[in-house]
RNA sequence: GGGCAAAUUCCAGAGUGGCCAAAUGGGGCAGACUGUAAAUCUGCUGUCUUACGACUUCGGUGGUUCGAAUCCAUCUUUGCCCA
């Protein structure tokens, strides 16, 4: 029998968490998390992930296993979740992929290109650089260095022009000459199982969850997560708020009223990710029987 | 009761005679996306139109002017001050 990858997608509050519990249970078998916030320690709270119940009922992979500090990338999940699934798959017919992080799921189903990891000096040197001379001059030296890209790059958005500069300085090639794009093959199936919402019934569900993340001690956890807060795992919706609050900047309602916004902003940058997909078969999520039936897991007991 | 100030497009807030459908920010909508992606970035956002462009807006009404969001009169509302 082909081994199969079921990916449940979908917007932040659409009931992932509890799906993919539920088929895991029925295929007996584990969850990897696609989430590149609930991979830290710490943070469970704000980024909703699955509580010890939950995780008691079916083991998880990648929930709090890093630290705030600690880089991390689309590039690592990929390599690191394709070893986990060549063990997974060894006793599983099956393995449930789930999370909100796009380019996560992407990078294990579609694979991402090999491109070298900036070291730390070549990082700080173009971060200074950019600093200092600003997003024209990096540019214009992209131009020189990769006119490939710089022809189709977002040159606009510094993140992308530094990065193309890093890899050139680093490697002394150009960073076109690592964009291969080429789609990997997997040998193992995949099924992709979107959640899909009324938006307004998502909206609403958003706003339950921040009330029930504040009942949960969001703010507590957002005081321990202070020392952090600089770093690029805690620039995210639900903590950047609270710090606000914290400082005294904002008031804990502003916080709060900011915090539903962007979460909602946030969830509709998914669906736009998820509209391009044409490998995502769209259920209403209240509908567990009529994507058991999809998955062919309801005759299976 | 008297005095002063203010009313601008979804919100905040510029604009003080033509260069104004009206800066900027927020919000909203749409989109991009191969390296910390819950990040970062882009476009649109009065109406009609593919576009050129046309048309209706700046509290109400009436004036002045070739021309008014901008000036005058008056009314309404709001805020502040003196009673």
């Amino acid at each position: 029998m082909d081994k199969r990858l079921i990916t449940v997608i979908g917007p932040t509050a659409s009931g992932k968490t509890d799906l993919a519990i539920a088929i895991a249970k029925r295929c007996a078998t584990e969850i990897i998390s696609a989430d590149s916030r609930q991979i830290y320690k710490g943070m469970a709270i704000g980024t909703a992930a699955p509580d010890d119940r939950q995780l008691a009922e079916v083991r998880h992979h990648f929930i709090a296993v890093k630290e705030p500090g600690d880089y991390y990338s689309a590039a690592q999940f990929e390599s690191d979740a394709i070893a986990l699934l060549g063990d997974l798959f060894r006793s599983h017919d099956t393995v449930v992929m789930v999370g909100g992080s796009m380019m996560y799921v992407d990078a294990v189903c579609n694979g991402i290109d090999d491109i070298p990891t900036v070291d730390a000096e070549t990082r700080a040197f173009i971060l200074d650089k950019y600093a200092k001379e600003g997003l024209d001059r990096l540019a214009a030296e992209l131009k020189l260095l990769d006119p490939e890209y710089y022809a189709t790059a977002d040159i606009k958005n510094p993140k992308r022009v530094m990065h193309a500069l890093e890899i050139c300085y680093m490697t002394g090639q150009t960073y076109t000459s690592f964009r291969t794009r080429a789609r990997k093959q997997r040998d193992f199936d995949i099924v992709k199982v979107g959640l899909r919402r009324d938006r307004q019934e998502l909206y609403d569900r958003i706003n339950r969850r921040v009330d029930a993340m504040v009942a949960a001690g969001l703010v507590d956890e957002c005081r321990r997560l202070m020392p952090y807060r600089d770093t690029n795992s805690l620039n995210t919706v639900g903590y950047k708020e609270i710090f606000k609050y914290l400082d005294g900047e904002w008031t804990l309602d502003f916080a709060l009223d900011k915090i539903r916004q962007n979460t909602r902003i946030y969830s509709r940058k998914q669906m736009t990710w998820f509209k391009k997909d044409e490998s995502i078969k769209w259920f209403d999520p209240d509908k567990q029987s009529e994507i058991f039936d999809y998955l062919g897991l309801n005759d299976a007991h």
